[in-house]
DNA sequence: ATGCGGACCTGTTAGC
DNA sequence: TGCTAACAGGTCCGCA
């Protein structure tokens, strides 16, 4: 479910309602994430006050003074705020009950997601050491990309996908940008030019920003902290348009499978 | 080091 | 209508 623009939509959704609250309890109903809830999570976060909440690439944190929870959505995770006495339904892992009554609840079917405990710097983390460069870092740049794919065979799609890369670009936003670029997705990454690199680099940035503004894309069902769907779906030109014109040339979008996950294009406007 | 494929899961939809 | 197969927004890990 989740790429970048819906995680930071979710962040923004949840902090206001649990920035300064302290965590009163923690309930957790099925531990069974992508690893198991740890019980150092339970005992160690409860009568905590929460200081900041953070986006790192996909990931959430919630600071506090000892310890930091890092939550992941996975591929159909989300996160709301509901009452403390709103009954769970199937699914719905663990809840953070806050002292202003509130109650932070993680819903995840597929369970790709995860709910960790760290009291270590969360960025030391080993699921976040090593990840890339957010898309508005000064780190993040074309010429980045550039030197980065030089002798790389993989393509473009799976090279801009690779959080070790840059963070936040998943599978929908990835065709997105290739077609906003004018790049084909399966251009082997090490023989694009520095000059498509910076069209890239452009498209990546704008169309995660303007995602953001749209609080995210709804394919089916993505929600944000209140329940409300994302409105950017009306902005994708290729993801999931197979067979319907190209808002350029009307020649239909083509669908090919890289690296196992669908990706769409448009033949005659993106070139390898 | 790189690149690929499998693995982890459940729910929904497409197709017979 | 009902069964089955394919597919879904992520990413870690092991192997060649």
């Amino acid at each position: 479910m989740p790429e970048l623009p819906e995680v930071e939509t979710t962040k923004r959704g949840i902090a206001p309602h649990i920035l300064d609250q302290t965590i009163i309890n923690v309930i957790v109903r099925d531990r069974r994430l992508r690893w198991p809830i740890p019980e150092q999570l339970q005992l160690e976060a409860t009568g905590q006050k929460v200081i900041s909440i953070k986006r790192r690439g996909k990931y959430i944190l919630i600071e506090t003074i000892a310890g930091t929870i890092i939550l992941h959505l996975g591929m159909s995770g989300n996160l709301r705020i509901l009452a403390s006495d709103t009954p769970p339904k199937k699914h719905d892992h663990v809840d953070f009950i806050f002292n202003n009554n509130q109650c932070l609840r993680l819903h995840d079917p597929r369970r790709f997601g995860a709910c960790l405990w760290t009291t270590e710097d969360p960025l030391d983390h080993k699921l976040l050491k090593d990840i890339g460069p957010e898309p508005w870092d000064d780190a993040f740049t074309a010429n980045m990309l550039f030197k980065r794919s030089r002798n790389r065979t993989l393509a473009i799609k799976n090279f801009i996908m690779d959080s070790k890369v840059v963070v936040g670009v998943g599978n929908i936003y990835a065709s997105e940008s290739l077609f906003q670029a004018g790049i084909n997705p399966e251009t082997p990454a090490g023989k694009i030019s520095l000059n498509r690199y910076k069209k890239l680099f452009i498209a990546i940035q704008k169309i995660l920003e303007k995602s953001i503004q749209q609080g995210g894309t709804t394919l089916k069902d993505f929600t944000n902290s209140s329940g409300q769907p994302g409105y950017f779906k009306q902005e994708l030109l290729v993801y999931d348009r197979e067979g319907k014109p190209c808002v350029n040339c009307e020649r239909p979008i083509s669908k090919v499978v890289i690296g196992q996950r669908s990706s769409f294009y448009c033949n005659l406007c993106q070139k390898k």
